[in-house]
DNA sequence: AACAGATGAAGCAAATACTTATCATCGACG
DNA sequence: CGTCGATGATAAGTATTTGCTTCATCTGTT
């Protein structure tokens, strides 16, 4: 599992990133000062270090500049900059000083993912891609993003696909309405509409599981869907 | 005969090299600038590269991430380093760039030798020119560079051509934009625009696969392409 | 059984993503 | 230099996905 440190004063956002990127099999540390940031460098050696530019006591430049410049270990630790604004020279700046890559605020949980696994293929080969059990003839293959169900190769769309996969990582989980929202769209979207029932509906049409005695997904009813796993 | 290509600027040592391998059934080739080296390297076809640290134009390190990063056809293609100085951290830093050893100046020819030979023995074992299944009556012939669909001989460029020895080597695979783009282009390429499906546009009609059900390139929406390999 | 709240599903509309024609640019080559 | 072919950018035209509404149906409770 990929660890990453993500250095920035903003609780919300590392909370939001803890929850989002832990399906993608990586385990996110959250650094609120620069201070804070190094003493858990040296103690979890992060894969990643996601940084935001601006920062108390220190900026994020000055933070990046330090960390290659001390050209220890941590020298070729890939850096992703925030940056507040998209200015082009910021990222100039960014880049110059070492930073890998950087992705102005606000950005898409999606597109961080992206940028991540990117770098994280650049300076590694990136193995990142975390193993989904086959369950009752559901196979996932996340490297090909490739689903099968019962030998057969299914279509799915985006949604439907960050669907599965969230519930195959977490069999026998029950998320709420609200969770599977936020994770598949990574906002505190409230929930007046019911998408989620759509995405789910829709979901279940392709893995042929519209019976009432559901093979795959599970309706709590009040409070939400269970992708069930093994029977024993 | 291997074909060997040295890419260095110091023209006396590579003169004398030529000299000396031909004896080990070895036919050596020397650029003196990367640029050059690049062009040799699509000329020649090496089976192996011999890679000089100090560099005018971009170092040996540059070069070596370039090629490892971009084409699909060079991408394994053995690299011996060499470097001025023996330090450890040149050491890992080219091996960890994907040279596959490295020699420190000055050295005994007969040192080069047994590595060369070792590298080449090491990549034969490989088998790493990798051959391409013919798939759903598409060949490509590497050593020819040549494409056959059906039985005729296509004329692709070089983008269509690397894009579908990518996509063949590994069928059923589902590329991102991102990917292709770092895979051809090299690294950190940049998707402004919609090169990527321009060049699979490109390649679709060059195969005669603009159907809606392709033959060979599926379109995975919100995803990126996939070139599909035997039904089963 | 009747009720109120919750869920499923179909259909529509808007957002989003893809295709491709066309033009611009660049570099190789004579 | 000028031409040609390859590749990149742009934008208009399509296609697909996704979210929302609506209504039928279901569930748990009284």
């Amino acid at each position: 599992m990929k660890q990453i440190l993500i250095i920035d004063d903003d609780e919300k956002l590392g909370k939001l990133l803890i929850q989002y990127l832990e399906r993608y099999d990586m385990k996110v540390h959250v650094a609120l000062t620069p201070s804070k940031g190094f003493e858990l460098i040296k103690k979890i050696k992060p894969d990643l270090l996601i940084l935001d530019v601006m920062l108390p006591e220190k900026d994020g430049f000055e933070i990046c500049r330090e960390i290659r410049a001390k050209s220890s270990i941590y020298g070729q630790l890939p850096i992703l900059m925030l940056t507040a604004h998209a200015e082009v020279t910021d990222r100039i700046v960014g880049l110059e000083l070492g930073a890998d890559d950087y992705l102005p605020k606000p950005f898409e949980p999606r597109e961080l993912v992206a940028r991540i696994h990117n770098i994280l293929r650049r300076s590694s080969d990136d193995n990142s891609v975390r193993e989904i059990k086959p369950i009752n003839g559901l196979e996932v293959d996340m490297s090909r993003r490739e689903v099968k169900l019962d030998g057969d190769v299914l279509d799915l769309t985006t949604m439907e696909y960050e669907l599965l996969v969230l519930f195959m990582q977490f069999p026998n989980k029950t998320f709420t309405r609200d969770e599977l929202m936020n994770r598949l769209r990574g906002i505190d979207a409230e929930l007046f509409s019911r998408a989620v029932d759509t995405l789910v509906s829709r979901l279940r049409h392709k893995l042929k599981d519209t019976s009432k005695t559901p093979r795959f997904i599970k309706t709590v009813w009040g409070r939400g869907y269970t992708f069930v796993g093994e029977q024993i």
